[in-house]
DNA sequence: CGAAGATATGTAACCGGCTACAGATAGCAA
DNA sequence: TTGCTATCTGTAGCCGGTTACATATCTTCG
């Protein structure tokens, strides 16, 4: 039996007013130490709120203060490995400054991205972490006008919005660089889908190595995925496919745009009983917890995932304190880290 | 350049009405459904909210419905591969019904636990999907009163509150069983922390089978981890030592209370070049993602966790719409997954 | 024709907070 | 003493919705 009570009755501002036997302004006052209260009062007004259990609606106090202190985290799929440590880096970022975060799983469809972003509209959430597949920078600012900041993870929009990204043209060039240096000059892509600027910015950067290293861009040599483990394999049979039926299209290494995909085309190569990485190495992007599990274990791009999980939802918390600050943007730096699914050319092709 | 005017400035009812020319009275009608309203009245009501690009302020609503169309999944971590399933489950049957989710992760801290409870009780979150670690029901209860309706997922507690989990003797007994017809008899179990119905429940399973097989339970072949990889590694390096020093203690397979203390137990195993399965098999728990792309592949338990997510945010409704329901439970079956961790008896130990 | 019921609409109170404003008291300088 | 400032408190209106209640019109039926 102990004394505050749990009773769960809900209990207003006027009742610990009444019990404390001052006017709700005072009551208010001393909750939220604004303006003047006398000692006596602010002691009896927090007693009172002690002895009833009171905890202050947010959602009435939203109605004067315009502010909901609730921000959304609008996502294609928390289940996609690459989202959750974004999420909790967003999550505790948010928490640390007294917000809390609404998860919005919209499967990249835009149709449910716009349903949510409506949604978002009427609930009056102070700002939004978005990780879009396609709705075009006007759409949202169409739904949500500037009722609620915005930040962009991991993608780019021609609208200005906060960006938080990381360099994807490097991290291409990274994986590249790395399998021609290790001797690959057939180096295979599978692509992200190229709808996407995450897509297209590591084709680029696996283009501008190979342009470095004076190999000729081979257009047969890219297939477009889905960032999908299945999407992966099927890449990754029909490279082996087109493979075999013009030996000159022989490959020795493949860079899979991200790591989902990178497992899928291990699958792939295992079933045909193509050795990885003796006989095609492979390097992925991501670096989720998957890749260093495998057998061989994935080289892979690493991207600081939960650091632009908490870079975005800092940059956000600015942006609602300031609207009128410039467009910021923060490019964080792939990392290369280099496993078992890497070794030295030794060409050859299923 | 659009009609339906996309300048975030917020429209209240109010506005709509004027555009209209009826009372707000009128408007509000119109716009939920409810009550007497001519034809003209609405079409005009309606065409003035498009007009003025209308999103119902929900914060306002729930002032005078009690209700906020919102609830909560508490859980230690997003991050852990367990939960992410679970986590789309319970958006995804929780939208579908117009409720937003909060996601809190308390890392499994009763404090961090108390706060978000707190601070849900001021957002007036209509119900709770909880993963706790080791508040006690009474606390619980103590905090949120009954403010929101709970359900507890994965958990057991003394208090009454509605439950979703599987069945984790069963899956202790599966596994175990699975170990004991491949002609396994010194198994050892990483478990979970015992402090958890989780971890306890597990163990008990893996007696059952023992004891059903008329295997004497060998409590140092029992060691207790804490669900993370780095303990199944810790765990295993402790399994592996003891075994050495007395080779009595020899053992030729392991039952991991967790797949991602599998992993780890399996990282150890390598080191000490052990090959799995011929000298020592390995089971693990839950089926995540990371299971069936280690080499060897994890036999494991596996849950069903997005069904759970569904299941328990479905419950939660059904428990808001109706307080005085008899208590819930819903018992899920797991499910023995063999891959290309368990094999024949070979009994040896490091 | 009058009464009852269905339809339509508006006024105003209320949900649970916050705060502008005004009034009261006390301290202190002139 | 007066006047001014600092401190303290309460009344009442507002935030953006919903809805009970009152009022008014139009049918319909005995």
């Amino acid at each position: 039996m102990q004394l505050g009570n749990g009773d769960g009755n809900i209990t207003t501002i006027y009742e610990v007013a009444e019990l404390a036997g001052v006017s709700v302004a005072t009551a208010s006052r001393a909750l939220n130490n604004t303006g003047y209260v006398s000692k006596e009062a602010r002691s009896r007004v927090l007693e009172a709120a002690r002895r009833l259990n009171y905890h202050i609606n947010v959602n009435a106090r939203s109605l004067t203060s315009g502010k909901t202190y609730t921000i959304a985290l609008v996502l294609p799929d928390v289940t996609n490995p690459f989202f959750p440590a974004v999420a909790r880096g967003v999550e505790d970022a948010a928490s640390r400054k007294g917000y809390s975060v609404i998860l919005c799983n919209t499967d990249g469809s835009p149709r449910k991205e716009a349903d949510y972003l409506n949604m978002l509209r009427s609930r009056r959430v102070d700002g939004i972490v978005f990780t879009t597949s396609e709705l075009p920078g006007a759409r949202i600012s169409s739904i949500i006008g500037d009722s609620s900041a915005v930040v962009l993870v991991d993608r780019d929009l021609d609208e200005p919005y906060d960006i938080v990204k990381t360099d994807n043209v490097k991290g291409g060039f990274l994986a590249t660089s790395h399998l021609i240096s290790l001797g690959h000059t057939r180096i295979a892509v599978i692509s992200g889908p190229l709808s996407l600027t995450t897509g297209m910015e590591r084709l680029q950067g696996y283009r501008d190595a190979l342009g470095q290293a004076g190999i000729p861009f081979d257009e047969s040599l890219v297939v477009e995925g889905d960032f999908r483990q299945e999407g992966g394999r099927a890449a990754m049979e029909r490279l082996i496919e087109q493979c075999r039926g013009r030996p000159s299209a022989k490959l020795s290494a493949v860079f899979a745009c991200n790591d989902l995909m990178a497992v899928g085309a291990l699958t792939a190569l295992e079933e045909h009983e193509i050795a990885v990485p003796s006989e095609v190495a492979i390097v992925g992007y991501d670096d989720i917890a998957l890749a260093s599990v495998t057998r061989p274990r994935l080289s892979t791009v690493a991207q600081p995932k939960y650091e632009m999980g908490v870079l975005a939802a800092e940059m956000l918390l600015r942006r609602m304190a300031n609207p009128n600050l410039p467009r910021q943007q923060e490019v964080l730096q792939p990392m290369l880290v280099i496993r078992d699914s890497t070794l030295e050319r030794r060409s050859r092709c299923g």
